[in-house]
DNA sequence: GGCAATTATTTCAAGCTTGAAGTTTTATAA
DNA sequence: TTATAAAACTTCAAGCTTGAAATAATTGCC
């Protein structure tokens, strides 16, 4: 996956493409999951768990957590388990439904979210340093659209 | 991570490519890995190390291995380890260095790495459709020079 | 030569990930 | 009502991943 085509022909840039896009995108996540670990002691997946819950104060539902990290159910299972040990994350039962329950940040997980937060978006803002402002708005263009394409089938 | 900003200011816009950037790697690489498992009964590391095996008739050192696919020694010793049981690689202790060992793809391994690269080729080319080819080109130059700012820091 | 440092690799524990199977609760419908 | 299906989760086995510690072989230096 991250070697790449030698020879020439049809669909070879498309290839190309996407073994420069998996390089990178591996290449950032291992950097942003090595500082996660030394500055914050924490992981990429509960980053991301913390980052929706945060973006919904009502809490979520952990279909609806799964659905939005594209990751599977049993999954987000063990992730906030691991959050709830640690004091960051609740799991409250509901009244209506009782097969579901809402997941909620606490006090002290919204305020270390919020911290280990910028911390993150000043290291993107480093790794990605070369790329302009003005080329991220055009990448981030580019890559917007091109999912249509076949996601969602059956 | 794989949630975004909300508000705007300095640096949001290069965060915002960074999560578009990983939302696609990871909906494309989750496609891929399901079709690899579904058509072949193979992984994606798997068939990561089948393709830089294939580039180098000569072999490569595990920590060749290792350097190429950007993942850890640790790492690399288990999937090959399984690729061996396989039948599809083959792992030759060197006279030479008697640490190292040279790792080869067999016959039917190469056999079935070329099968399964024509049909990832294919799957690619399908996924990026909405990609123009002339669009990967120009995506493709964007992305290969972003990492010299930072990486082999240290 | 002999011994310390270096290099190549493996082993291991902890955590992430998936897909399949199982549990509990709710909805549907004869 | 009461089976039956559907939905929301959890559990589990297998495999991937890292970083740290352990092994083994080589190199460099006295």
């Amino acid at each position: 996956m991250v070697a790449g085509p030698t020879s020439t022909g049809p669909g070879k840039d498309r290839l190309r493409l996407w073994i420069r896009l998996l390089r990178a995108s591996r290449t950032i996540e291992a950097e942003l999951r090595e500082r996660l670990k030394k500055e914050f002691d924490t992981t990429l997946p509960r980053f991301d768990v913390m980052a929706a819950l945060y973006r919904s104060p009502e809490g979520m539902l952990m279909s609806d957590l799964s659905r939005f990290l594209l990751v599977s159910n049993g999954n987000v299972t063990g992730i906030v388990d691991r959050l709830v040990s640690e004091g960051l994350v609740t799991r409250a039962r509901r009244n209506g439904d009782r097969r579901t329950s809402m997941v909620r940040l606490t006090e002290e997980g919204s305020k270390t979210f919020a911290a280990i937060a910028a911390a993150h978006e000043s290291w993107v803002g480093e790794l990605l340093g070369t790329v302009s402002e003005d080329e991220a708005r055009r990448l981030t263009g580019m890559l917007k659209s091109f999912r249509s394409n076949w996601e969602g089938r059956e």
